[in-house]
DNA sequence: TTGTTTGAGTTTTTT
DNA sequence: ACTCAAACAA
């Protein structure tokens, strides 16, 4: 891996001379600290990237700079994301930049470099070249068979949380020794150290990495190699980072790793993000990074975007009012060129969520009739359980929608089935591949058969498949399953044997004419079958670029989204976190009820730490939108089954009252005995009474206060909040008395807090209300 | 070995 | 309410 040396630079070279004359094109158009972001190209260097400011031009400019500049090749210049979708997205903005130049920069996410450094230096990690990467689907199934074979009951410690735990600790970074007893020792009893040490064994005898070692082992890759790390040091002259708040403890590692071959202050890498887009904190990722970068690479300069190019001033407004509710961050606030304030920000609540979704619909049929192309809108919810209600009124207005995230199209069992096949083909030690197909289609070769098998391979220490060789020898296994397991063997045999010279779409083709699988589907009766064989002649479609099966299994492995080119017309639905790094001219924000978002279970979890992630999500949310943003609330909502009456989210007690209307839809308020509508600040006369006075408010006027040094706050340096009366309780209710709730029946006040009541109720426990929910009884 | 019933879990998501 | 996977009967 000998890398050239950049191109000298020579005072009067032809290319140089050139360039150095006049700002080269790609910088016209960048604000003075995009533009700095862009040159400073040595030393360490933190980008705090507001939504919407361009993040992502700045990164594929600088890169087109040092290209452009000959600072150095292609090849020497490291771009990490986090998603394949930013990856291919750099990588073609990067080919607009600069078409034509010497070696392609190594652009992708963390795995996906990983695995390239990984597939050079197998054999130091003790895996071959080939290695597969298990997905969470094979990662289960194969704890599950450590459970089974450690006598665990999978009923008490499910496989799935084990997997879990698992990702946890190798997001931290812990290889199995690294394992603290108390975090070990919490599953199963005390076995889960030991657990994961067999976990790995089990790996490398499968020959397999899951998607955490790929990092995990890179690391070690690194330490326990010196010359190899050095290697990678001198090829990498440039890193970059997208998405820095996200990156989790491993991450942060791999990378440190990897940008301190110099002294920090010569370190150039370039870290970008957004600590108030942290929204990845339940999976491991650590905002800590970011706030520590100036330390990890002393002498760092810091750049912020706080230029907003994308939304309105009232969109901002709401925006970076509600998020200065949050204690913990760096402190940035948008500012926008726009002069038109735009459309406020509407809150509408509903009686249910199925009038919600008839509402949004009708919004966006008015919308559209106004010429408003239906890709420019999307509705964003907390959680994928809301998106079928929405669906189901679309389909039956007949409105074209598209759902984002959702079953992806690698998970899906044909999919995968097929894939099981190729993957035992290209590597026949692939066990759990084996055990997959086995009896798919059906060949009656059940249970008990694989039982011998698995007893068989586990004995001789050989993987699956040549167990089954061994064993169609003898006389172990009744003649009706030798003769299918001995047709089996051989199918597999000239399967490997063709895919040497056959093209892997025809290869999958065959596998899945032959193997009787298209016959099973053609069989099958139920509504999805023939949706199954279009998606499998979609995966062979999907093949027609690979020459080998080799290179195809990569791609799938670390690509598990397929590219689709979505031409037709559609509003997306999507939840809050798929939406991240995309914008629309209008968003709904649906669902905005106390436990649905903020949702229960991450306040529950996480305390404070939880309610801000939530926020941050509202944050990004509200950010999406360029032109419209439109709330709403159901006042009831059916989750698992059952109704549930929610008060609006907090969070819209924390949008600025001047950039939001509130529209009344009728029939949301009065008639239904309960709830009554009176579930928010909104419905009162003064809706903003007393409003100020809460805890949060008085935070976040604080917060806002202490960081601009006083100052006013934020956009157009309009103070928001209106006249203040810090004095007293609001409340007309007092802890001990007793009152009566429409729905809940008689209660005692346990708690007072601003208007909102702790009621300890007879026959509904305790619950949480607002006070005008209740009468004095 | 296969089809049927019961039962548990049910935020967000990438790789 | 609904799904999906494990236990059980044919």
């Amino acid at each position: 891996m000998v890398e050239p040396a950049p191109l000298p630079r020579p005072a009067g070279g032809p290319i140089t001379s050139q360039l150095n004359r006049q700002a080269p094109d790609y910088l016209r158009g960048l604000n003075p600290e995009q533009k700095d972001a862009v040159m400073t190209t040595e030393g360490p260097l933190l980008v705090l990237a507001g939504a919407g400011t361009g993040k992502t031009r700045v990164l594929t400019t600088r890169i087109a700079h040092i290209l452009n500049q000959r600072m150095a090749w292609g090849s020497q210049i490291l771009a990490v994301t986090f998603t394949n979708k930013a990856a291919s997205e750099m990588k073609k903005r990067i080919h607009e930049f600069v078409p034509n130049f010497e070696g392609l920069p190594w652009m992708g996410t963390f795995h996906s470099v990983s695995a390239r450094i990984l597939r050079s230096h197998a054999e130091l990690v003790d895996l071959k070249p080939q290695f597969t990467i298990l997905d969470t689907d094979d990662q289960i199934r194969l704890i599950k068979q450590l459970l089974a074979a450690d006598n665990i009951d999978e009923k008490r410690w499910p496989a799935r949380q084990f997997a879990n735990m698992l990702d946890g600790w190798k997001n931290r970074g812990w290889l199995p020794k690294d394992v603290p007893a108390s975090e070990s020792g919490y599953f199963a009893n005390g076995k889960g150290g030991q657990l994961y040490y067999d976990y790995q064994a089990r790996l490398k005898t499968l020959n397999a990495t899951d998607f955490g070692d790929l990092l995990l082992e890179c690391i070690r890759l690194f330490r326990e190699n010196p010359e190899v790390l050095a290697e990678y040091h001198r090829k990498f002259k440039y890193m970059l980072v997208d998405e820095y708040q996200d990156s989790n403890t491993a991450q942060y590692l791999w990378l440190r790793l990897l940008a301190q071959g110099k002294p920090a202050p010569e370190a150039n890498i370039c870290v970008v993000g957004d600590d108030d887009q942290s929204i990845y904190g339940w999976r491991g990722a650590e905002v800590d990074n970011i706030l520590r970068f100036e330390k990890d690479f002393p002498g760092a300069k810091v750049i912020k975007l706080e230029r907003n190019y994308r939304s309105t001033a009232n969109i901002l407004k709401a925006a970076s009012t509600l998020i200065a509710f949050n204690e913990d961050r760096l402190g940035k606030t948008l500012h926008t060129d726009i002069a038109e304030a735009g459309e406020p920000i509407s809150f509408t609540q509903v009686y249910d969520s199925e009038e919600e979704a008839r509402t949004v619909g009708e919004e966006i049929e008015q919308y559209q009739r106004a010429g408003e192309p239906l890709n420019s809108m999307a509705i964003l919810v907390r959680a994928s359980f809301q998106m079928r209600e929405l669906e189901e009124r679309f389909i039956t207005l007949g409105l074209n929608y598209r759902v984002v995230g959702g079953p992806r199209f690698y998970e899906r069992k044909e999919i995968r089935d097929a894939l099981a096949y190729l993957r035992l083909v290209a590597q026949p030690a692939d066990d759990l591949a084996f055990e997959r197909i086995i009896n798919v289609p059906k060949r009656g070769l059940g249970d008990s058969t694989v039982k011998t098998l698995l007893e068989t391979a586990r004995h001789q220490n050989v993987p699956l498949l040549s167990a089954t060789r061994m064993l169609i020898e003898t006389e172990e296994l009744k003649p009706k399953q030798r003769t299918t397991l001995r047709g089996l063997v051989d199918q597999f045999d000239n399967w490997a044997y063709r895919s040497e010279n056959l093209a892997p779409y025809q290869l999958v083709e065959q596998i899945l004419e032959e193997s009787g699988y298209m016959d099973m589907l053609a069989a099958d009766k139920s509504a999805e079958s023939q949706g199954r064989k279009e998606n499998l002649k979609e995966l062979s479609r999907s093949m027609e670029e690979f020459e080998s099966l080799g290179g195809f299994l990569e791609h799938i492995s670390l690509v598990m989204d397929r590219d689709s080119a979505e031409a037709s017309d559609a509003v997306t639905i999507m939840t809050l976190h798929s939406a991240k790094g995309l914008e629309f001219n209008t968003v709904f924000l649906t669902g905005w009820e106390e436990g649905t978002f903020p949702s229960q279970r991450s306040m529950d979890e996480n305390g404070r730490a939880g309610l801000e992630e939530e926020r941050r999500l509202a944050y990004v949310g509200i950010t999406r939108g360029r032109k419209r943003v439109r709330i709403s609330a159901a006042q009831n909502r059916r989750i698992h089954g059952l109704w549930q009456s929610a008060m609006p989210s907090r969070f819209v007690d924390e949008l600025p009252p001047d950039a939001v209307t509130v529209t009344d839809r009728g029939s949301a308020y009065g008639g239904y005995g309960y709830g009554g509508g009176a579930t928010s600040r909104f419905n009162k006369a003064d809706p903003f009474e007393s409003l100020y006075e809460t805890p949060g408010w008085q935070r976040a006027r604080a917060n806002q206060a202490n960081r601009k040094g006083g100052g006013p706050m934020t956009i157009e340096g309009e103070l928001v909040a209106r006249s203040v009366d810090l004095g007293g309780q609001s409340s007309g209710y007092a802890v001990g008395e007793r009152v009566f709730h429409l729905k809940f029946g008689y209660g005692d006040v346990k708690n007072v807090e601003g208007n909102k009541l702790t009621i300890d109720f007879e026959k509904a426990g305790m619950k949480k209300v607002l006070e005008s929910f209740v009468q004095k009884s």
